[in-house]
RNA sequence: GGUUCCAUAGCUCAGCUGGAUAGAGCAACAGAUUUCUAAUCUGUGGGUCGCAGGUUCGAAUCCUGCUGGGAUCACCA
């Protein structure tokens, strides 16, 4: 094995990663008024890439006099080299062949910087690699720095909304895939140096949960959740269906007795007691509203012990009974300024075709609201008591035009926060019997669903005959640990925009690209860590001069990069990407483990070097999966 | 019909602002356990990147058109 003499020093950080002091007012100055990716980039933390990326645009400078935008990409595997430029552009500009331009910059990095190793070029790529010992300082530097803290938390302040459940039946698949997206969106955003509020709007009135309580005024027998055995949500949920029953069964004899289907949809008399019903809670009835909150308020334990087995939470809840009055001062408001105007029927509508959307009514004629209306109330009424820069609604894409109207009318009515204000719209989930509907009762429970796969962990793990025993308080946390992990994994690895698939088969798998792959990697390391734990100063102390192997050095590319995924993730509010990421670097710390061995590695440096890696690794994939909303086991 | 999103291996999905021979997992087949957890690893087969043009040194990626699918186009929420 190669021994290479320690070339690093303690000044490390400011000599050689880093540019030096006089170097980089040169480069400063040199690019100030020019576009050049890493030269801007000066200013912030360096990374390896940008102290790379820098001293090839100072080359290109100083060699050819022209000014370029580097971008560097890593090196495909079947090339030699850790990073690899492309400079076509350069070929046409200078008029050289591209082996030339190569060599040409190739030589001049060798001869002008410790960082590299070699290059090679084939084409319009220049491979470029690294020194061992950046690796190995690299590495240094990731394991003096806290696992994806170093991100300042200096970019404002967000608030994202989601959930927004209905208070008229138990949350379901579809509703899993918001909570998991909006939650980790949240943790990502705030991992990248945002203040983060987590809000949720409940959808507590209007005629669904009239549906239910007319349902249960007739049918319910004063039934309660204690005396069912049911769930608060669930029991709701139940009488929301009699509800369609009733209704379907009125229907069919008004039209059997001869009325339209139309006219019997809107004569049932279950219905007109249900529109009654809306009529009275607005009026405030006090016998209603006492109903109104004795069933809602069975919906809310039941919605709260849902929340917290799948592991969300918020920081505010707004009540839609509080806020769907809001938002008539803001018609008037807009009235007056001209950017709304009034119909003869007293109606009030704005023109939203400079956008290339249509007219959109705001107002009923009868000075009701509509949808929108609340909407737009409650949105200054959130910028108005939180003062977020930003704002994210994660809401299903079925909603796309609507929210493209209110950020319109947000913009045209002149508040400032309209520009901050994000719709994360993501696709349906499907079953492979096909869409999801509620009226067909194809909806898979959100609960039912949960449960089903805690008993699915129970029992792959007992057959695995990993647990010894099944029915500890320490293993029940382990299998809901599992089931979580690999549906939220299942859920948040596809980019939300997407329509996705959900195989209850596949959901439950724990195998390849799924969360319980990650956990398993986690409790790994973990369990040879428990053999060998080891103070931080001795790893420092002796990673200096060590050489790594292939495998080692991928892993300390891969944990390099983590804080870029996090922002990168933060900036395409896309959990997707972590997924991804986490995914890679469990993979490949599987691939380290096949080949080489920590405790039993007899070269100190290496064992001392090997335990300071994987304890990074671990921490890293803790971290990631944190953001995603998952937790990891210590073992399984 | 207008608007908008999507289309990549048998299946589920990656593929960042255009870069080298398009990648994973599952499924199939063949291997690996005296060694820190085999819920792991290695290998094999599998592709008209929906179709057709265009932009250029270079396109799964950008533009246009077409086909197929979803969503939406309510004085519902």
């Amino acid at each position: 094995m190669a021994e290479p003499k320690p070339v690093i020093d303690c000044n490390i950080n400011s000599d050689f990663l880093f540019c030096k002091t006089k170097e980089l007012i040169d480069w400063k100055r040199h690019f100030k008024s020019k576009k050049c990716n890493f030269a801007a980039k000066l200013n912030e933390q360096m990374d390896i890439l940008s102290v790379i990326g820098s001293k090839i645009e100072i080359a290109i400078n100083t060699l050819f006099g022209a000014n370029e935008k580097v971008s560097l990409q890593p090196t495909r595997k079947e090339f030699e080299g850790d990073y690899t430029f492309v400079f076509f552009s350069l070929v046409k500009s200078l008029k050289k062949s591209p082996i030339e331009i190569g060599n040409t910059i190739g030589t001049y990095l060798l001869e002008n910087n410790k960082e590299f190793e070699s290059y090679n070029v084939v084409q319009g790529f220049l491979n470029l690699k690294l020194k061992n010992e950046v690796w190995v300082e690299v590495l240094n530097d990731l394991l003096k720095e806290k696992t994806g803290e170093d991100l300042g938390n200096k970019k404002g302040s967000v608030m994202v909304e989601y959930s927004s459940p209905n208070t008229n039946k138990p949350l379901h698949l579809g509703h899993l895939r918001n909570n998991f997206l909006g939650f980790s969106v949240s943790k990502i955003m705030e991992a990248a140096g945002y203040q983060v509020t987590k809000a949720c709007l409940v959808n507590d009135r209007g005629i669904h949960i009239c549906k239910s309580m007319v349902a249960y005024q007739n049918f319910g027998a004063n039934e309660t959740p204690e005396s069912a055995g049911l769930k608060g949500d669930h029991l709701v949920g139940k009488y929301y269906v009699e509800f369609d029953k009733a209704y379907k069964n009125q229907i069919n004899s008004l039209v059997e007795n001869g009325s339209t289907e139309e006219d019997a949809k809107k004569k049932a008399p279950i219905m007109v007691e249900a529109q009654e019903m809306l009529l009275k809670w607005e009026q405030n009835d006090p016998e209603t509203i006492e109903l109104w909150k004795k069933l809602n308020g069975w919906v809310y334990d039941g919605f709260a012990k849902t929340y917290k087995q799948i592991g969300v939470e918020f920081d505010k809840t707004y009540y839609e009974s509080d806020t769907y009055l809001l938002g008539k001062t803001l018609v008037e408001e807009g009235l007056k300024n001209g950017v709304f105007y009034q119909k003869e029927d007293k109606s009030v509508w704005i023109d939203l075709t400079e956008e290339g959307l249509d007219h959109k009514l705001v107002l009923r004629g009868d000075g009701t609201s509509v949808y929108i209306t609340q909407d737009l109330g409650t949105t200054d009424l959130k910028f108005d008591d939180f003062k977020s820069d930003k704002s994210i609604w994660v809401v299903g894409n079925e909603q796309d035009y609507h929210f493209q109207v209110l950020f319109a009318i947000m913009k045209k009515l002149g508040r400032a926060y309209a520009h901050g204000c994000y719709h994360l719209s993501y696709g349906m989930v499907d079953l492979p019997s096909g869409k999801m509907k509620s009226r067909e009762g194809t909806v898979v429970d959100a609960d039912e669903l949960v449960s089903d796969m805690i008993a699915t962990a129970k029992a792959m793990s007992a057959e695995k005959g990993k647990i010894e025993d099944l029915e500890s308080e320490e293993s029940k946390r382990l299998f809901r640990m599992l089931a979580l992990g690999a549906l939220k994994y299942y859920l948040l690895k596809v980019e939300p925009k997407k329509r996705m698939l959900f195989n209850p088969e596949e959901s439950i798998d724990f195998q390849g690209n799924t969360g319980p792959f990650i956990q398993y990697t986690h409790a790994r390391i973990k369990s040879i860590l428990r053999k060998g734990e080891i103070s931080d100063d001795k790893i420092f102390d002796l990673v200096g001069d060590y050489f790594l192997n292939p495998e080692e050095k991928e892993l300390v590319f891969l944990l390099k990069d983590y804080t870029s995924i996090i922002q990168a993730a933060a900036a395409e509010y896309s959990p997707a990407q972590l997924a991804n990421y986490t995914y890679e670097l469990a993979k490949t710390f599987n691939v380290f483990y096949a080949q080489h061995s920590v405790m039993n590695e007899e070269n100190e440096d290496s064992k001392y070097l090997r335990l300071g890696l994987i304890k990074k690794v671990a921490e890293t994939i803790k971290h990631a999966m944190g953001l995603l909303g998952i937790d990891v086991p210590e073992r399984m």
